[in-house]
DNA sequence: ATGAGTCCGATTTTT
DNA sequence: TCGGACTCAT
């Protein structure tokens, strides 16, 4: 067509990234290695089919792992074509689209015009109420183990009623009446969690035809990033809407699938040919970004994982550092190790923002944030959701909802009394059994107050006033407008409206009581409204449809979303942030057993395989320079405790890596060179210290709180293995012998 | 109805 | 260590 721009698109791409883009047409899966050009060649592929197949923008669907990439996708793609191409382009995540797909077709979906999405606290809250309501003790059925149960049945598309009529034994037909209940909670309070975005779409795309049909003829091409993190409901999703002109792309890697604890399938990916007959594969292999070093500690720590799909991983860059592995002290003395380290590649003339610190849970930041802090290092950690997941955040934001839909029972017990207005238990646990016993919302009963009998005069006025001042704000919304106000009314109006109205400003002004930091918090949301506002484009929309979609954008940011490489500063993340990112500089941290991997992760091979991966991805962020540490001892929730290097370690191979003991320890059993055993073989045993404490009844104990005790009786050896002892101090506790690291005292020291 | 104070228990990753 | 649930006095 047009050879100039053609040769713009094309001219710096290697063979197979040109093929990769080239191939438009059919199922295509592109086997991309880490760094090996999969965010150019998705852009390029994108405008390719904008200029040189002359496909609307608006028909090339491309779907992305998080919002910060969808629009460094659109911005990337609209440095090729032009803006107004750019801007109509379909770019976003799985849950945006879906989000969006729900909202324009409702009626077809079976869900409110007006649905919020619930966030992880909202479901726990609605979870807890199925169970309150159920009379189910929370024991047993922890909101936690029951949500990740229901996200799971969401996720392989299995509704409640699927499900209660699939539940064969007592837990599962438990499950059901919960899973029952929960929906009917959402339901209710016109509420959609992630996995129903999802779970509804595919619903909608299955059991509609006009709407699959018309979405199909929509969406001519269709492309997805990170294709080895989607699930099944996503999978379904992608196959229905690509099954019309069955133009399909996927671009992934496999051992960089690192979301199975989420319900991503691998296989999904592993088995594209099997799905799409006939699908072409071009494989990326050729990595740009890092040093060779970098590159074969990572290549020959995932060899060890069995799952997976054999790829070529090779570089041309020319060699660089070793890898650096140090072992600390403590967790202190580790972080001083990783601001030594930065401090001399800044004096090497390294920006700061080129540098990460990247660790397997949140909870490891701290020690690090305090030792930067100190040393005067600007950094930032990339937490997008925490933001919007503190109290007076959330308080504000559930007074948003309750605008739009009232009948958000989650929301609305929330503020009901928060600030305190005089709605105590007793008023809202009446006004829920009239809501029961009349069929309507707990909002209809507050409305309807007055009737609800049993209620006291002052209840009722409160009641009355916190309903009145809803419907007020519900009008305002409503019927403002800029003629009469002499200025475009945003959504920093509505949040001003609230925090002002509600008496949350008002009363954390009050709160002389330390932190003016929620306060401070709030005036924060002003802001980040205020920029919403700033970079609202949607035409003639109304304050309504601004406040929809302000609060859709809140419940779907992710941590990602939140890294901000112009920031001048060290970015701090967890290693499942770090996906798709790179940096010169990276150092990993807390490369322990029970840490990386994970505790949690430890008894099942896939689950220790997707902790390699993740292993993996944090090591092919590096470019130029990584740096690994782990600490000799560390302290977990105020406990001190030894540590057990991670096997990965080891698994990185020596040739390219610098091991380095700086703890000022005497080598330890497990790092010495006199065992070159494989180091699994000595893993079965390294945890039964049961055994090896002689540990007995009657024995004398020390805890590190409750001091000294005796043992009065064990439980079996089965896992895990619990003491019941008698302190002098505490009393009787029971207490799990992995967690509490109890010393044996011996007696004859008294 | 409220708020201070106490006890208990559970520990990942996040759209 | 931390936050949530619960108790108890006002």
């Amino acid at each position: 067509m047009n050879s100039d721009s053609t040769s713009k698109l094309l001219a710096d791409l290697t063979e197979p990234q040109r093929q990769a883009v080239t191939t438009t047409e059919g199922p295509v899966l592109v086997l991309a290695a880490a760094g090996s050009g999969k965010t150019r060649v998705i852009t390029r592929r994108a405008a390719f089919l904008i200029l040189e197949c002359g496909i609307p923008p608006w028909q090339v669907l491309s779907i992305t792992f998080t919002n910060k990439a969808a629009g460094e996708m659109r911005q990337r793609v609209g440095q090729l074509v032009t803006d107004k191409q750019a801007r109509a382009l379909s770019v976003g995540t799985f849950h945006a689209l879906c989000a969006k797909l729900l909202r324009e077709h409702f009626e077809a979906a079976g869900v409110k015009r007006d649905y919020v999405i619930f966030d992880a606290a909202d479901q726990k809250n609605a979870a807890k109420k199925a169970l309150k309501d159920l009379d189910i003790s929370t024991q047993h059925f922890t909101p936690a183990a029951v949500l990740s149960t229901i996200s799971g049945a969401k996720n392989q598309l299995i509704d409640a009623e699927t499900y209660t009529a699939q539940a064969g034994d007592f837990y599962a037909k438990q499950v059901a009446r919960i899973y029952r209940r929960y929906q009917a909670i959402l339901d209710a309070s016109g509420a959609l969690d992630f996995d129903d975005l999802l779970m509804k779409t595919a619903f909608l795309l299955k059991r509609d035809e006009p709407t699959r049909e018309m979405l199909q003829d929509k969406y001519q091409y269709v492309q997805i990033d990170e294709y080895q993190d989607t699930n099944h409901a996503q999978f379904v999703i992608a196959y229905t809407l690509a099954a019309g002109h069955n133009n399909l792309c996927v671009v992934g890697d496999p051992d960089q699938s690192i979301y199975g604890w989420r319900g991503a399938n691998i296989r999904n990916i592993l088995e594209f040919e099997t799905h799409f007959p006939g699908a072409q594969v071009i494989a990326l292999g050729q990595n740009y970004r890092s040093t060779p070093e970098i590159l074969l500690a990572a290549d020959t720590l995932i060899q060890h994982n069995k799952q997976r799909r054999h790829k070529p991983l090779f570089t041309e860059n020319p060699a660089g550092h070793k890898i650096a592995i140090k072992q600390a002290g403590d967790e202190e003395h580790e972080a001083s190790l990783v601001v030594d380290t930065l401090r001399a590649h800044h004096e090497a003339g390294t920006p700061w923002s080129d540098m990460a610190v990247f660790y397997r849970v949140n909870a490891l930041s701290r020690v690090m944030e305090t030792k930067l802090l100190e040393s005067s290092i600007p950094y930032h950690v990339a937490r997008g959701t925490a933001f919007y997941q503190r109290k007076e955040i959330k308080d504000a934001v559930a007074y948003v909802r309750l605008i739009v839909n009232p009948d958000d029972e989650v929301s609305m017990l929330r503020v009901i009394n928060t600030p305190t207005r005089g709605i105590g238990n007793t008023t809202i646990e009446h006004l829920q059994a009239f809501a029961a016993a009349n069929g309507m919302t707990l909002w209809g009963a507050i409305q309807r107050a007055g009737n609800a009998g049993g209620l006291n005069a002052r209840a009722v006025n409160a009641v009355n006033k916190f309903a009145k001042m809803i419907t007020t704000w519900q009008n305002k919304i409503e019927n403002i407008h800029a003629e009469t106000l002499g200025f475009e009314p945003g959504m920093r109006d509505v949040i001003e409206m609230v925090l002002r109205d509600s008496g949350l400003e008002k009363f954390y002004k009050a709160e002389k009581t330390g932190d003016e930091e929620k306060l401070e918090n709030l005036y924060e949301l002003v802001t980040d409204a205020t920029r919403f506002d700033d970079q609202y484009e949607r035409e003639n929309a109304t304050l309504g449809d601004r406040v929809f979609d302000y609060l859709e954008r809140i419940a779907l940011v992710s941590d990602a979303d939140a890294v901000d490489n112009g920031a001048g500063a060290v970015t701090l993340m967890t290693l499942h942030a770090a996906k798709g990112l790179e940096f010169p500089v990276v150092a990993m941290i807390g490369l322990e057993e029970g840490v990386l991997p994970h505790t949690r992760a430890a008894d099942s091979e896939d689950e220790l395989e997707e902790e390699r991966r993740l292993c993996f991805v944090g090591i092919t962020r590096a470019q130029q320079h990584l740096l690994m540490t782990h600490a000799r001892y560390r302290t977990i929730r105020g406990l001190r405790d030894r540590t057990i290097p991670s096997p990965f370690i080891k698994q990185l191979g020596a040739e390219a890596v610098e091991y380095e003991d700086l703890s000022g320890y005497a080598p330890s059993p497990w790092s010495s060179d006199e065992d070159d055993d494989d180091f699994d073989s000595d893993r079965p045993g390294a945890f039964s210290e049961a055994d090896d404490f002689g540990l007995r009844i009657g024995a004398v104990v020390r805890h590190p709180q409750f001091g000294l005790g005796r043992v009065m009786s064990l439980t079996p050896s089965n896992s895990p293995t619990r003491a019941r002892v008698y302190f002098e101090r505490a009393g009787a506790k029971t207490l799990v012998l992995e967690y509490a690291r109890l010393e044996l005292v011996d007696v004859s020291d008294f």
